[in-house]
DNA sequence: TTTATTGACTCAGAAACTTAGTA
DNA sequence: CTACTAAGTTTCTGAGTCAATAA
C-alpha cells in the first residue's frame, strides 16, 4: 500500500506548503516568411508588416479548414487583422475577398510535410529538445515530490476557435507575455525568473489555490491557468473525493427521489419546477444548466435553461404515453435529441409550465442553478446537480457489467462486455464524437479481413477432414500427429475469427460514441478494477500509462469486491 | 435582499502526434 | 525489411459547473 495517498492533512482550504517551479515555457516568437513567400492583395504582391504578418499566416494555416468558410469568422478575423495594421496597409486592406493567402498556406503545407519527412536522426533530435523543455518546465515541487504539471506552455497566439455557432469565432488571440502573468508559488521557494528583459505581472504566494500560474485571456476575459496533470496527488485526491461524493448520494438517492415526485404536487410552482427539473437530471444526467450571456458565447442550454423550443409533448407517440422529445445543443454545440417516456405528473406539470409562453421562454422561469443546488447542499452535504452524472454513470457501468460480463468468455469477450457496458455510459451521458473520416473505409477493410479469415476456417476444415481420413486409413503416429496440429491450427483460426468478428461489432457500435469522457471523468475507476480482479483481465487492457497514473490512488485501494 | 460577477476548478471533443500492425 | 495506414495516445484549449464575493 503505498503512502502517498495518507499524508498529513492540511488546515481546510489549504493546498499545499510547498510550491517550487520554473513559470510557463514561453511559445516561440514569430518567425518572419521568407522573401519569396508572398502575400496578395487584388493579384498583386504586397509586403506585409511584421504583426501583419504574423495574423495573416493564423488565417493562411486555417484555409482549407471549414472554420474560414464562415461568414462570423471572416468578419472577425478581418476587424481585429484591421486593427492591427499599419495606417498605410488599413488604406489598402479593405476587402478581405481581395485577399490571397494561398502562397502563405502552400508554405505551411510544404513545411509540414518537410517535418514529416525528416530522417529519424533529425526527428530523434527535435524530440530530444522538446524532452529536454519537458524536463526543465514540465514539473514542479509540491510538498517535497516532483509533480507533472498539465499545461506548462502558454497558448500560442491564433483565432480563435469557439464551438458551435460561436459569435466569437476568428477574433484574434492574443501572444501571451510575461507581464500578463501571475506566478503562484512558495515564498521560500526558488522564484521563477521571467524570460530576459521581461518581468511578470505579478508573483503571489496563495497556498489556497492549485494553480501554478494564470493570465486573462482576451477574447472572453476570463482566466486561464497553468495546473498540475491528473497524475498529481493533488488531482488524486480531488478526483477520489468526486466518487466518494456520489457514492454517498446512492445512501440518500432513493429519499430524494421520493421527495422530488412527492414535490410534483407541489402548490408551489418553484417547487414543482424544481423537482421535474431534478428528475431530468436524475433520470437522463442532463447538466445543470447555467445562465450564459446572450451574444458572448453560443446559445447553448442544460437543464435549468431549457426553453419551451427544446421540448416537444407527446401524449402519445409509437405506442408509448407522455413522450418528452428533447431536441437542443448542449456543452461543446453537442446535440442532445431524445424521446423519452415520463410519468404522468411530469408531463402535466410540464404542460402547465409551458401555458402561455413563447418558444424562446424559459421552461423553468421560476428556476436556476444556484436555486437548485442550494437546495441539493441542504439534502445532503456536497451534493450539487453534477453529482448526479457522476453517480448515475458509475452505477451504470457497475450494474452493465454485471449484467454483461461472462465469466466463460475469453479475455477479448469481456473486453466487448466492458466497453459494451462503458458505451451505456456514454450514451447516457450523452457524449458523442463525429464519426471518423476514415470510418467507412477502415470498417470495409475490416470486413475484407473477416472475409479472408472464413476462408481460412473452411481451409482448416477440409485440412482437418483430410487429415482426420489419413489417419483413419494409416492408423500411423505421423498421421495423428498431423491431425492434432491441423486441430490446432483450425482453433486459432477460429480465433482470429471470432477476435476479428468482436472488433467489428465494437467498431461499429461505437461509431458516434465517444467513450473517454466518461471512461476519465465519470465511471469510479475502482468498480473498474475491482472487475479485472475478479475477471482476470489484465488492467492495462482497460487502462492505457497515463490512465493507470491518473487512476493510480484507485489501482492502490481498490479489491476485487469493491462496491460502488 | 437578491442578483451579477468572478475565480477556480472539472469536463469536452478535435487535432496532432506516435506506435503498431500489416501488405 | 520498408512503407503505409490504422489505431492508440497525447496535447490542446474551449466550455461547462459551482461557490464566494461584490453590487
Amino acid at each position: 500500500m503505498c503512502s502517498r495517498w495518507e499524508e498529513e492533512k492540511k488546515e481546510d482550504g489549504v493546498k499545499w506548503t510547498q510550491l517550487e517551479h520554473r513559470g510557463p515555457y514561453f511559445v516561440p516568437l514569430y518567425e518572419p516568411l521568407p522573401d519569396d513567400v508572398q502575400f496578395y492583395y487584388d493579384g498583386k504582391p504586397l509586403k506585409l508588416s511584421l504583426a501583419t504578418e504574423e495574423i495573416a499566416t493564423f488565417y493562411a494555416k486555417m484555409l482549407d479548414h471549414e472554420y474560414t468558410t464562415k461568414e462570423i469568422f471572416q468578419n472577425n478575423f478581418f476587424n481585429d487583422w484591421r486593427k492591427e495594421m499599419t495606417s498605410k496597409e488599413q488604406k489598402i486592406i479593405k476587402d478581405l475577398d481581395k485577399c490571397d493567402f494561398r502562397e502563405i498556406h502552400k508554405y505551411f503545407v510544404d513545411k509540414s510535410e518537410a517535418r514529416k519527412a525528416l530522417s529519424k536522426e533529425e526527428k530523434q533530435k527535435l524530440k530530444e529538445e522538446a524532452d529536454k523543455i519537458q524536463e526543465e518546465y514540465g514539473y514542479c515541487i509540491l510538498d517535497g515530490h516532483r509533480e507533472k504539471i498539465g499545461n506548462f506552455k502558454t497558448e500560442p497566439p491564433g483565432l480563435f476557435r469557439g464551438r458551435g455557432d460561436h459569435p466569437k469565432m476568428g477574433m484574434l488571440k492574443k501572444r501571451i507575455m510575461p507581464e500578463d502573468v501571475v506566478i503562484n508559488c512558495s515564498k521560500d521557494s526558488k522564484i521563477p525568473e521571467p524570460p530576459e528583459g521581461h518581468k511578470w505581472k505579478e508573483v503571489r504566494f496563495d497556498n489556497t489555490v492549485t494553480w501554478l500560474a494564470s493570465w486573462t485571456e482576451n477574447i472572453q476575459n476570463t482566466l486561464k491557468y497553468i495546473m498540475l496533470n491528473p497524475s498529481s496527488k493533488l488531482k488524486g485526491e480531488k478526483d477520489w473525493q468526486k466518487y466518494e461524493v456520489a457514492r454517498r448520494l446512492k445512501d440518500v438517492v432513493h429519499k430524494i427521489r421520493a421527495q422530488y415526485r412527492a414535490d410534483w404536487k407541489s402548490k408551489e410552482m418553484k417547487k414543482r419546477q424544481r423537482a421535474v427539473a431534478l428528475y431530468f437530471i436524475d433520470k437522463l444526467a442532463l447538466r445543470a444548466g447555467n445562465e450564459k450571456e446572450e451574444g458572448e458565447t453560443a446559445d447553448t442550454v442544460g437543464c435549468c435553461s431549457l426553453r419551451v423550443e427544446h421540448i416537444k409533448l407527446h401524449p402519445r407517440l409509437d405506442g408509448q404515453e407522455h413522450v418528452v422529445e428533447f431536441d437542443f445543443l448542449g456543452k461543446d454545440s453537442i446535440r442532445y435529441y431524445n424521446k423519452v417516456s415520463v410519468e404522468k405528473l411530469v408531463f402535466k406539470n410540464l404542460q402547465l409550465f409551458m401555458k402561455n409562453k413563447d418558444p424562446a421562454d424559459d421552461l423553468f422561469d421560476r428556476l436556476n442553478t444556484s436555486i437548485l443546488n442550494r437546495h441539493l447542499q441542504s439534502l445532503m452535504d456536497g451534493l450539487s446537480a453534477k453529482v448526479f452524472r457522476t453517480y448515475n454513470a458509475s452505477i451504470t457501468l457497475q450494474e452493465q457489467l454485471k449484467a454483461l460480463t461472462n465469466s466463460e468468455d475469453s479475455v477479448a469477450g469481456k473486453l466487448l462486455s466492458y466497453n459494451r457496458a462503458n458505451r451505456a455510459v456514454a450514451i447516457l451521458c450523452n457524449h458523442q464524437r463525429s464519426t471518423p473520416k476514415t470510418f467507412e473505409k477502415s470498417m470495409q477493410n475490416l470486413q475484407t479481413k473477416i472475409d479472408a479469415k472464413k476462408q481460412q476456417v473452411e481451409e482448416g476444415q477440409q485440412e482437418l477432414k483430410k487429415a482426420e481420413d489419413e489417419f483413419e486409413d494409416t492408423k500411423d503416429a505421423k498421421a495423428e500427429a498431423n491431425v492434432e496440429k491441423k486441430k490446432k491450427l483450425l482453433k486459432r483460426l477460429e480465433e482470429q475469427l471470432a477476435k476479428l468478428n468482436v472488433q467489428a461489432t465494437d467498431k461499429e457500435e461505437n461509431k458516434q460514441i465517444a467513450l473517454g469522457t466518461s471512461k476519465l471523468n465519470y465511471l469510479d475507476p475502482r468498480i473498474t478494477i475491482a472487475w479485472c480482479k475478479k475477471f482476470g483481465v489484465p488492467i492495462e487492457k482497460i487502462y492505457n500509462k497515463t490512465q493507470r497514473e491518473k487512476f493510480a490512488w484507485a489501482i492502490d485501494m481498490a479489491d476485487e469486491d469493491f462496491e460502488f
